[in-house]
DNA sequence: ATCTATACCGACCAGATGGTATGCGCGCAA
DNA sequence: TTGCGCGCATACCATCTGGTCGGTATAGAT
């Protein structure tokens, strides 16, 4: 998830400016820890601004969620990992690319809708729809591939395409939640690796009917 | 997770009383979300009482961090999944019992230490050791069973019971995570159906070496 | 040139927030 | 019975919080 470099103020861009201080300030410190006045700080404008542009703190909430949402499915859409022409391939590729992302510092590679939706489910119901909006709409792009791979291994456990696509997302939100507790992105990594192990289990044509 | 019903305040009862307030309360709302006031009012005590028993308000969250522990030791101490006399019977039996408790409103089943975890892991390194040295204590209850499962299927690819064992937490903890946005206990029901499956094709003996 | 809509500023506010200072009653040892 | 520490209550405080409001600057339409 790359953030582009801080550039100097200009007019008409402060609200962009206030949506990714606030992505940035929610990622590290959570959603209501993260003050209105640390938002307009980071984002160099003032308060003045910030309610020109979001009517309540809830909203900047909802429109950072809807926001993430669209940056991240351009992220996706943009990687390789839909080349392959074996669906399993870009499934497992898809899960590669997840964790490969995982560098750097814990707020850097961990998800906003995440993080809020955590805080949020109970006390800010539209701030959580958007977050579940985000996490699955996303889960939602690699229904079609699961489905292919089902397909191809002819497997029919009780089990859906779509409730294996949500449950990687879970193993991913969960990763990032072992990171956090040992702040250690190992953690996160060990998961993924075990996701993978699963898929492969599942989704792998039976060695010996290919070759 | 049952909680002990309400009872009238007695004297030498108010730091349990404030303990589990907080613990209900973060539960709901998240730490950053709850005030020391709203403690208060829900354990029936005062400020004063409080800060007689906790130095600041970060203190109340490591002690209940470290008061879930205990309590989550003793809670799955007792449960029945220990019995059988397969090691994999027992560790697919935990998950099972997982899932058996997922019942209610969302925060009565979801954790505590994995909710406090997300939100104050950057701000508050001791809030955030005392929640992993729940999470990862917990963990380590399983790696025995794991670990002889591993043994009866004679299992080596390169992953260990202990990092198993961390996976299980982080799927359970993921599975809350979407139960929490789509704000429906099902969807981590479907996560712990998929982590059963995992751990059968990780871990049963091939079919027919034991008929 | 003027009008208007939008972007933005910065001082201000009422209430909430974590934390403090002080006092008071109960149990218990001397 | 007195003295003392512990558990708890009440009143209070400085600061922070989300949010308001009047005003200014700029760009485009007429």
């Amino acid at each position: 998830m790359p953030r582009p470099t801080k550039i100097a103020p200009e007019r008409g861009d402060a609200r962009a400016r206030l949506l990714e201080a606030a992505t940035d300030l929610i990622r590290i410190h959570g959603f209501s820890a993260t003050t209105v006045d640390d938002i307009c700080r980071r984002a160099q404008t003032t308060k003045g601004a910030f309610f020109h542009h979001f009517a309540t703190k809830d909203a900047i909430g909802v429109a950072a969620a809807d926001n993430w949402q669209r940056t991240t499915t351009a992220f996706f859409e943009a990687a390789s990992y839909h080349d392959p022409a074996d669906p399993l391939d870009r499934v497992l590729g898809y899960v590669e690319f997840r964790r490969s992302i995982i560098a750097g510092a814990i707020p850097e590679f961990t998800c906003l809708v995440g993080t809020m939706v955590g805080e949020v489910h109970h006390d800010r119901p539209e701030i959580r729809d958007a977050c579940a909006a985000s996490i699955f709409g996303h889960a939602a792009t690699l229904e079609a591939d699961i489905a292919a791979a089902m397909t191809a291994r002819g497997v029919d456990g009780g089990w859906s395409a779509a409730g294996l696509a949500r449950h990687i997302q879970g193993v991913i939100q969960g990763a990032f939640v072992l990171a956090k507790a040992a702040d250690d992105p190992d953690m996160a990594r060990e998961s993924l690796d075990h996701l993978d192990r699963y898929l492969v289990l599942l989704l792998r044509p039976a060695a010996g009917s290919a070759a």
